[in-house]
DNA sequence: CTGTTAGCGCCTTCAC
DNA sequence: GTGAAGGCGCTAACAG
């Protein structure tokens, strides 16, 4: 009778519950970067296998300031969080969040530096490696790669699995990495001056789908026909450049969604006890073959 | 002595203190896509405005589905959030969440259809206005207006202000406001029609950088000069299109991420038992002028 | 099987 | 001034 008279609009208060169980039942999501697009898949993994649970998740942004960045993690820790997903802004390793943390950590894109600590992060290397098999399997054989600042590891090792898989195909990259910014207009650019140096190539891999778009640009104004004379690809998948470009383009997913999906599980299984692990697991993406490398027929 | 020897590696728990004051310091952003890019500025804005705070967010993504809405909604009532920003993927006025929530609640992005709510939703009517006099202002006479689908508030109210700036200024739209969908592909097309049937027009205000980006395209392709020839422009700020366009798009912003802040403002304020208000608040959008609507010299 | 009670960790009050 | 006690809402353990 008191639960019928309360059933109209009582809801239970999980705090007073969690006190006493000593579980929350939510999750920490430290990002360092709301605004940069890779964060957000991660997020909306995350929350996808939080959310079939009964796990809640608070979001803090660092803005890429470590003052911050503790301040938020005090703020979690005081807030008991079962549990701390850590999203970097790039796959460059960070420094360990600290190691006196009394919850499971995962570290989610960017891995952390101290190897006692569980990480997952995309494997670029192999991704550079499936996008020049890809080109290969697609009969390219003078393939020039143009990608972003050198700084970011995930050029540098995409870069170093393009040149690893055309070693292993007997091929050589034609000129050298062209390294710049994450930018069309560097797409742009880069592309004119490696159709003007080596007129003879027959495919341009691009570091992102900015760059890829940038090269199309420059291939349609010197009259290269894409894919027949000259494929071009990308990388990230990035639907709204990939979808409306001229013609589509082909890219490499990252797979972030599930790699927040893993994170997220993995936490999920160490509050139950399961041991969380340590290193770093390199998570492979995804080829999506489009229009760029493959004519339509 | 005691604090001392805590000092240590202690961390108070919110959950005990949250109990007995009340107050959890906690706010739910409930949005029905994360997906979208609409959204993630206006939750930077909202988690800025409470980060200086010491609040805290739990967010909640319920992809769109009511059923999960629902279910979120009471997992936060639970958790004793102290308020509720609700954010929608659309500004189309969406149903009121429900009438005896103990929360402050307020609507962005997306206002709530039940006037008694607190909604904050961008001005489109004024945007669309602003978008008009500037071309006007750049000397444009003979303006075509290229948009996304009819069924977003969000087109009609522009062009509804588009046209009513036009008609403020003795002008008339060039042909029909040309509603299909919010895509690169889409501007392509449309510009090509428009440029066929009307080549005299001087300027395309589209109703998104996408579709701008497609207008830009398709004058290169027809060797229009953009913006001495034709002057085009877009909506929303997207920096990743406008600022890699050939020339750089000019654009209306919608302020998103201050959109965000007032949200978590009006929240805060009526947790300090301000009077929240009801109706909804247009904020207005900033034009960003590039070289898409005025020459460089 | 139903009803009572103790205590989760903190803060506020009141007594000393 | 320092110190003890009560209670926030819940659940687990125990008593009736």
């Amino acid at each position: 009778m008191i639960a019928a008279a309360e059933q109209l609009s009582f809801t239970p208060n999980s705090l007073a519950r969690a006190l006493l169980a000593g579980r929350t039942g939510t999750v920490g999501l430290l990002t360092s970067d709301l605004e940069g697009r890779f964060v957000i898949p991660i997020l909306m993994g995350a929350e996808d296998a939080f959310g079939a649970g009964q796990v809640d998740v608070f979001l803090c942004d660092a803005r890429g300031d470590t003052i911050r960045e503790q301040h938020h993690l005090r703020a979690l820790l005081s807030r008991r969080v079962d549990g701390l997903i850590v999203v970097g802004r790039q796959t460059d390793p960070r420094r360990s969040l600290a190691h006196d943390i009394p919850v499971p950590v995962v570290y989610a894109y960017a891995p952390s530096d101290d190897p006692s600590d569980f990480s997952i992060t995309p494997d670029n290397v192999r991704a550079g490696q499936m996008a020049i098999e890809h080109l290969i399997a697609c009969g390219r054989r003078r393939i020039a790669h143009i990608t972003g600042e050198h700084a970011y590891a995930a050029a540098r090792e995409r870069a170093d699995g393009v040149q690893s898989a055309l070693r292993a195909a007997g091929l050589e990259l034609v000129g050298n990495v062209m390294y710049s910014e994450w930018s069309e207009r560097w797409g742009r650019d880069a592309t004119a001056l490696v159709l003007a140096q080596h007129p003879d190539i027959d495919a341009v891999l691009c570091g992102s789908d900015q760059i890829a778009r940038g090269a199309l640009d420059t291939a349609r104004d010197l009259g290269r026909a894409v894919p027949d004379d000259l494929a071009v690809m990308g990388f990230d998948n990035w639907e709204v450049l990939t979808t409306n470009a001229r013609p589509e383009l082909t890219s490499i997913d990252a797979n972030l969604q599930q790699l927040g999906r893993i994170a997220a599980e993995r936490v999920f299984a160490a509050l139950d006890g399961a041991d969380l692990g340590s290193g770093t697991q390199y998570l492979p993406g995804r080829l999506v073959i489009r229009a760029s490398t493959v004519a339509r027929r």
